[in-house]
DNA sequence: CTTGCGACCTGTTGGC
DNA sequence: TGCCAACAGGTCGCAA
């Protein structure tokens, strides 16, 4: 469910009140989605001081004492909740982490698909980061329109939608961002990428770090489940201009936007004004 | 190497 | 009202 500026978001959150903490106790409740035994994944934490707070992707990577990271991922319901002391667990709550200073962090996952991941903060960009093939950071340097270009010419014989939920190209847009990001530059989802022309390709490019960075702002968007470290809402569902928008007018020229079904996701676009 | 599709889970919704 | 299929914000592994 979250996409880079949900989880962003969650990070964001997180840098500023748990970094810094200490872990005092950590309760596996549901050990399905870690990469090591319950038991090791306790001993490793149990003790350690979180350091830091980064995100690669849809990656968030907490630096601890003692040489690991914890790389979580949210996947479609994961949630890292921040809650008070006596807060409850429900039955998708997974891992309770209590830290010093009173506060508790929640490990949240309905359908779990989301994970915790231990590793040797020295391993990660080998075992990690690197395997994943990941493109560049749309809101970071590394992301230009002429490379941009080219790589959506290295896999110009797929669809321009799939090929942004790739990660190949650039990372953190998921399902709502790319039908948002296309329909503001007048792109069908079903284009070939290798089809797109250069002010095309320029236009993405620009919609992409515009809407993320706009979205980022504002906390992200909460369609159905996603909620923020502080149990919160995003703020650009609001603005939303076709994700579940299907039979609303395109804001831009009126017609109806219709939903699809593209690579397998439901796919939102303006039949008129995207070509 | 690229592309496409089913699998992984649980919960909700909409149609009959 | 009840049942059941389809769908949900993301990858991942495997086949062609």
């Amino acid at each position: 469910m979250p996409e880079l500026p949900e989880v962003e978001t969650v990070r964001r959150q997180l840098e500023r009140t748990i970094v810094g903490r200490r872990i005092g106790s950590v309760d596996v409740r549901f050990s399905g989605r870690l990469n090591v035994g319950a038991g090791e994944f306790v001993k490793r934490l149990v003790g350690r001081r979180i350091l830091s707070s980064g995100r690669r992707a849809k990656l968030l990577l907490f630096g601890l004492s003692g040489g690991d990271t914890l790389v979580v991922h949210l996947k479609m319901t994961g949630k890292l909740l921040l809650v008070d002391s006596d807060q409850e667990p429900n039955r998708h709550t997974h891992v309770v982490f209590r830290l010093s200073g009173y506060n508790v962090l929640f490990f949240d996952d309905i359908r779990k698909f989301g994970y915790l991941h231990l590793f040797r903060t020295d391993d990660l960009e080998r075992l990690v980061i690197g395997p994943a093939g990941y493109g560049p950071e749309p809101l970071g340097p590394g992301f230009r329109a002429d490379s941009f270009a080219a790589d959506l010419k290295r896999f110009g014989r797929s669809a321009i939608k799939p090929l942004l939920l790739s990660q190949k190209c650039v990372v953190g847009v998921g399902n709502i961002y790319s039908d948002e990001t296309l329909w503001r530059s007048g792109i069908r989802p079903d284009r070939s990428a290798g089809t797109l022309e250069a002010d095309e390709v320029r236009s993405l490019h620009d919609s992409i770090r515009k809407i993320l960075r706009r979205s980022v702002r504002i906390g992200g968007t909460s369609v159905d489940s996603y909620r923020d470290a502080f149990g919160r809402r995003g703020g650009y569902e609001r603005k939303l201009e076709v994700y579940g928008r299907e039979g609303h007018p395109c804001s831009r020229c009126g017609e109806l936007i219709r939903k699809v079904r593209l690579g397998g996701r439901g796919t939102h676009y303006c039949p008129k004004c995207q070509k």
